[in-house]
RNA sequence: GCUCCCAUAGUUCAAUGGAUAGAACAACUCUCUCCUAAAGAGUAGAUCCGGGUUCGAUUCCCGGUGGGAGUACCA
């Protein structure tokens, strides 16, 4: 139980026994102290005057009195106007501070067979071409939401919906097969979905002086765009593939290949992984199934045309197609699909779509939908909304070549990171393969960090500059805290110090050490508020703060050459513990941490 | 047009309705005989505008202004 949570109860105690009314734990506000004035924590008492029928000076000295003799936590107070402040016992601290030791998982809750499942649904990228910054974001986002999810003790199922169909699939594969020559990843040394990208690129390119050439015969730009030979082809081609013809089947079999080899190349360099992958190609007519069972319960209405529609009007929102005229589904249909696919696989208590917030209307229907559809989960979905990532100048456009490749991404940051490390010339003992591993870890780590960092919701400026700084608020300022202190812990160990050993029972902590130990303890809360908000800029924050702080006080003394004994394990136990818990919160972002950098 | 989101130092980001709005980068000063200086200490610098709600507003509500997204028989 955290400090906090303890000074609730007790609070709530003193307030029955002081003014003999009752009040919810979530009414005493506690909060850190600020730094000019005496004590650790402080209770707000502004909410309390309803109760007291005091001046809230006056309820500050009740409540203090009462803490002080009543509780083992408060050793003196102080009011303020209308806060509390409370210095709290130095035992209470070194309890904590052993709670915490005791616990290599401190913070972290494990699921259990009853926990409620979370279904994840993250990165779900199209197969025309490779993935880009945006696709980084989710991705970091999706993995990072699933590993904070499972933190709070639920069972996670992380999945992805791959797009492997439509009319862009087709774009690839004509370009392909018109210009392609037979070009495969293997005689041409590119991944296979840059290859697929590039033929895309190739059919837009083609595609479009088509268009202004009939634009010049005098059509305009939207006939010229329908009736150019290319598009046409394309349609047929998606024609074909819906009849299941035999080639254009296995063509597309063949293509898709080659793009899933290239993105499994890329999940693993960001280090993400599924448990379930769905593929539209197999739940789009289960989405057309769903449909059909909603008009035959009138729920949704067909018009003449043969259009069907919901009419969402009573929900305030406008009247949503799901089926075309010609009876193909769509974008709406699919997710249908998708969500009764899944609920038949898993018994979901929670649906999590991790998408950008473009498609904020689009989950709003959704929701409604499956509700409607009688998806239990359908009316409590959870989308997990995230901003788009711009550049310094302007938005990533694919068609003014301003995206950022996520393989090339990664290949700079991870370079840099070896860049540094070689300047500095503090790896010079190790081997080449653990140069570059750590190199890798402290590249993936400023990539990861810079993204997670920002709240998810928000719109983000990726400055490539920037992003590959090593210090100040970036992972490998966490990362290079996090090697020291093993480095420390070492030395620590071939001088002999058990550091594993329990804590010294008696020893004078230091005003800075037990701020320490009030920040490490917070960890538990993080944890929990960020699980529920899905956040994974809060524990990103955190472990910024709390590493900032242990450098601060790092650099008043030398831990290794400390006199007293017992302060000197005190002190190592201590650097342990933050080493510990900044792994741990890391490790939920999927970052991970060097012993050496 | 309609709907939704955003607005904080020069820049990138913080701040369950709480005290004097925090960091980082960039700028300017200092600090390596020292467990890893990829560090630490210091100086200067901000809540878009106007109302309201209350003990108290960056936060909540209303109205502006400025940016972004959606509004397709695209996905």
């Amino acid at each position: 139980m955290t400090l906090e949570t303890q000074l609730q109860a007790a609070a709530v105690q003193a307030v029955a026994v002081l003014y003999g009314a009752q009040v919810d734990a979530a009414q005493i506000q506690i909060q850190k102290t600020r730094p000019e004035f005496e004590g650790h924590l402080t209770l707000v008492t502004f909410p309390l005057l309803r109760q007291s029928h005091k001046r809230p000076e006056e309820t500050g000295e009740d409540m203090g009195r009462y803490l002080k003799e009543n509780t083992a936590l408060v050793s003196a107070y102080n009011v303020v106007k209308g806060f509390l402040n409370l210095v709290i016992a130095p035992q209470a601290w070194l309890g904590l501070l052993d709670e915490i030791n005791a616990d290599p998982q401190y913070g972290l809750v494990s699921a259990t067979e009853e926990s409620p499942l979370v279904m994840i649904e993250y990165s779900s990228p199209n197969t025309n071409k490779p993935l880009h910054l945006g696709h980084v974001r989710n991705n970091l986002l999706g993995w990072a939401v699933s590993q904070i999810a499972a933190a709070n003790g639920n069972r996670v199922v992380r999945t992805n919906i791959v797009n492997d169909r439509g009319i862009h699939i087709c774009k690839s594969m004509l370009a392909w097969l018109r210009w392609g020559n037979g070009e495969t990843p293997e005689s041409s040394g590119k991944k296979g979905d840059h290859l697929i990208g590039d033929y895309y690129v190739l059919f837009d390119k083609h595609y479009r002086e088509e268009v202004h050439a009939l634009m010049a015969q005098g059509l305009s730009e939207d006939e010229a765009k329908q009736e150019a030979p290319l598009i046409k082809e394309a349609h047929e081609m998606l024609v074909k593939w819906e009849q299941g013809d035999t080639e254009v089947r296995s063509l597309w079999e063949k293509m898709n290949t080659w793009v899933y080899a290239g993105f499994d190349e890329t999940y693993k360099a960001l280090g993400v992984s599924f448990d379930k992958i769905y593929y539209e190609s197999q739940t789009y007519l289960e989405g057309k199934e769903k449909v059909e069972e909603g008009l035959k319960k009138g729920i949704f209405y067909r018009r003449p045309d043969n259009s069907v529609w919901a009419d969402l009007t009573g929900e305030g929102l406008d009247e949503k197609l799901l089926l075309r005229s010609d009876g193909t589904s769509v974008y709406m249909t699919q997710d249908i699909g998708t969500a009764k696919l899944r609920f038949q696989d898993f018994p979901i208590d929670k649906m999590v779509y991790v998408v950008g917030n473009e498609q904020n209307y689009h989950f709003q229907v959704l929701s409604i939908l499956l509700d409607k559809l009688g998806f239990e989960w359908g009316k409590g979905l959870v989308h997990f909304s995230y901003g788009m990532v711009e550049l310094p100048n302007g938005k990533m456009k694919s068609r003014e070549g301003t995206v950022v490749d996520a393989d090339d991404l990664v290949a700079a940051m991870i370079a840099d990171a070896r860049a540094t490390m070689d300047a500095a010339g503090k790896n010079d003992d190790m081997t080449e393969e653990e140069k570059q591993e750590t190199a890798r870890i402290v590249g993936m780590g400023a990539l990861k960090y810079f993204l997670l960092k920002v709240d998810a919701r928000k719109n983000m400026l990726f400055n490539p500059e920037e992003s590959i700084d090593f210090n100040g608020n970036t992972g490998p300022f966490i990362q290079y805290t996090y090697a020291r202190i093993r480095s420390v812990l070492r030395k620590a160990a071939e001088q002999g110090l058990n550091v594993e050993a329990g804590l010294p029972a008696d020893v004078a902590i230091s005003t800075k050490e037990e701020e320490l130990i009030q920040h490490m303890a917070q960890f538990a809360e993080v944890v929990r508020t960020a699980g529920q908000d899905c956040s994974p800029s809060v524990i990103a924050n955190y472990c910024y703060d709390l590493v900032k702080e242990y450098n601060q006080f790092y650099h008043d003394f030398s831990i290794l050459k400390e006199e007293d004994e017992a302060k000197k394990m005190f002190r190592l136990a201590l650097s342990k513990n933050v080493a510990q818990i900044v792994k741990n919160g890391m490790g939920l972002l999927g970052i991970e941490m060097p012993e050496r950098m």
